[in-house]
Parts: structure tokens; sequence; C-alpha cells
DNA sequence: CCAGGTCAATACGCTAGCGTATGGTACCGC
DNA sequence: GCGGTACCATACGCTAGCGTATTGACCTGG
């Protein structure tokens, strides 16, 4: 049970680092300065760095996936609701851990096997949420690409603006996405 | 003049270990190996590694925008044809090196800013093409909007598909976006 | 009270890579 | 052919960080 607790404080850690510094930040003796222990400690909860790897993604595969849905599944009960719930919700967590393990994807097999698998459950709900809400599965299909993609899109781009205009913004779209057709 | 051949040289491979395997893996010891040099040669042409950076900055701020504009612009005339070879060039060239640039600028100051130039000028171009096209100012700007961060959403995307269906996919979005209203 | 398990500190060897200093070579104008 | 400039090689010191081995402190049950 300690163990639990103590591994949980090092892959704590090593999430924030790695959401503002990237993966390449996220090193055993720095982190362990950061905790105040020193790297004994880490070698005693973790076989090596990879292991620390595997365990951010484990986490982070939870947090984007289950977490949100979850979020938003008991935030409201209508698909539209739902779908700007989401849409809010993007924009206020996960930014920075998103783009720093995609940016670890980018250049890593093993982060990208796990990216996929949480893209494709992303997608699939936004496209169940846009059927729900009465689209034709195709016309779903489509827009959920779309939907989802330029959400994606919207975290990785700079268009210079404050964070309430872009969930305007987003939101407008969304509006338009929901329209029958 | 053989300076600036040479260090070409250095940043036309970087660029290509840039694209590929992420900015922490542009150093300069591993660089001269796949060159053949030795390190010496690299310290003439460069101050520090920081400075091959900016290089690589200033050259992909031109790659990513004066030449893909300039090549949408001398492919066609037509403002929604010149959109769909955007969207086609999007997906031939430029994938992994923006992806490989925009981690980079996840955690990088100087990065970020070139980025938020480019996303910026190329964000211009493709609302001024759509208000060419015949759309209402502030509807060309919500549309390049959506249309643009979609795009930089696709590259950051796992959606397994194979390319071409993901151009199909893409190109009937445009066709979306064009419509009037 | 002591044996074993849990966790952390310390000390060590080792590698990759940065930047520097210095020496060499080849070509170029004169 | 001779000084100079442009370019590259070699050799060096130095640091950060990985992983390991060993030791110690502290519970906790028997």
């Amino acid at each position: 049970m300690k163990d639990r607790l103590s591994a949980a404080r090092w892959t704590e850690m090593a999430l924030q680092v790695l959401a503002d510094r990237g993966i390449e930040a996220v090193r055993v003796e720095p982190l362990a300065r950061a905790l105040g222990v020193t790297k004994g400690s880490f070698y005693w909860h973790f076989a090596d760095r990879q292991d620390l790897f595997d365990s951010l993604l484990l986490q982070w595969e939870r947090l984007a996936t289950l977490n949100v849905i979850e979020a938003v599944e008991l935030a409201c009960d209508e698909p539209d609701e739902r779908l700007r719930e989401l849409t809010r919700l993007v924009f206020r967590h996960g930014g920075p851990l998103d783009r720093a393990v995609r940016a670890w994807a980018s250049h890593d097999e093993e982060a990208a096997h796990v990216v996929e698998r949480v893209d494709t459950q992303r997608y699939a709900f936004v496209r169940g949420l846009l059927e729900a809400h009465g689209l034709a599965p195709t016309t779903a299909a489509m827009r959920a690409r779309l939907l989802y993609t330029s959400l994606i899109g919207e975290q990785h781009t700079s268009l210079t603006l404050s964070r309430k205009r872009r969930v305007e913004w987003a939101l407008a779209n969304l509006e338009v996405l929901l329209a029958p057709g």
C-alpha cells in the first residue's frame, strides 16, 4: 500500500513535469531532487526510466478517456449539451498534458500506440453523441471527425486569442456541426 | 560561399533528423557522424547548438509559409481549387516536420513564437481564400478557423486510416465548408 | 527483542554529448 | 612560393544523468 502511495508520488510529479517541459525533461535525478529524495527511492519503485514512462502512459490513458467521458456523462444528459460540456472541458483541462503526450508520441512507438487508442475511443464517443443527437450515421461520422480533429488542432495551434474567446469560437463551430442535414 | 553551402548541409541534415526523431535527437556529434565529418566542422559554421536551432526555425518558417502558399498559388487560380490543393499538400508534405516543430514548440519559447507566426499567416491565407470564394467575412473567419484547426488536428491524431482515405475525408469536409451560408 | 521486509541514502562506474583549443591542410591572390 | 583565410581533425576537460551495489533506518509480526 505504501508502495502504491509512494510510486504514485513519483508518477504524479512526473506527469506534471511531462505536461510543462516535455518527456525529455522527465529524468530520474531531477525528479528525485524535486521530490526531496534521492534516486535510491526511484529504483526501488521502478525498474528503470522506461518503467516510469509506461506508468505515465497508463495513467494518461485513463485521464484522457474514462475520466473525461465520465465527467461529461455526469454533467448532463442531452447529447448536444454533452458535446458543449466536452468542448469546454477540452479547453479547461488536459491541454498541456495532451500536447506533451502527442509530442512524445510523434517520435516514440509505444506512446503513439496509446495515443491511437485514446483517439479512437474519443472519436467513437463524439460520433455516438452526434448520432444520438439525431444525425444520420454517415453525416455523424464525418462531422465527428471534423469536430474532433479541430478540437485537437485548437490545442496545437497558436492562433493568439484568449482562452475565453477560443471556447466561444469552438462552441459556435459546434452549433454549426449540430445543425440538421 | 562555400561557408553557406556547407552550413546548408548541416541544416538540411538537421531538418531531416528533426522531422523523424524530434528536436532532442538533433545533436552535434551524431549529426557530424551522419555527415561523415567531425564536430570541428560544426563549430566552424555555428556558434553552438542553439545557433543551429535558430537556423532550423528560420528554415522551417519559410518552408511552412512562403513555399506552401507559393505552391498553391502556382498550381491553380480559383479559390476553391486552391483550397483543395492546399488540403492535398498538407497530407503530402510537411506532416512529420510540422509535427516535430510543434512538439518542440510545446516546451520552447522561441519555437512557439515561430509557430505562432506561421499559424497566423496560414490562417490568414485560408480565410482570404474563403472570402474570395464568396463567403461573408465573419462566416469565412469562422470556417477558416475550423478548417485550419482540423487540418492541424489531422496531423496530430492517429485515427487509423490510410493516407488516401484521410485525404478523401478532408476533401469531403472541405466541400461542406465551401457551401454558401 | 529480533528477523524480515520496506524504503531511502550514499557512493560508484560509465556513457553521451557540449564546447574549446590547437594543429593541420588546401586553396587563393599576389 | 608565401602569407592568409576557410575549413576540418584531434584531443581535451567537463557535466548530467543512468543504473547498480551496498548500507542503513524504520516498522511490524512473532
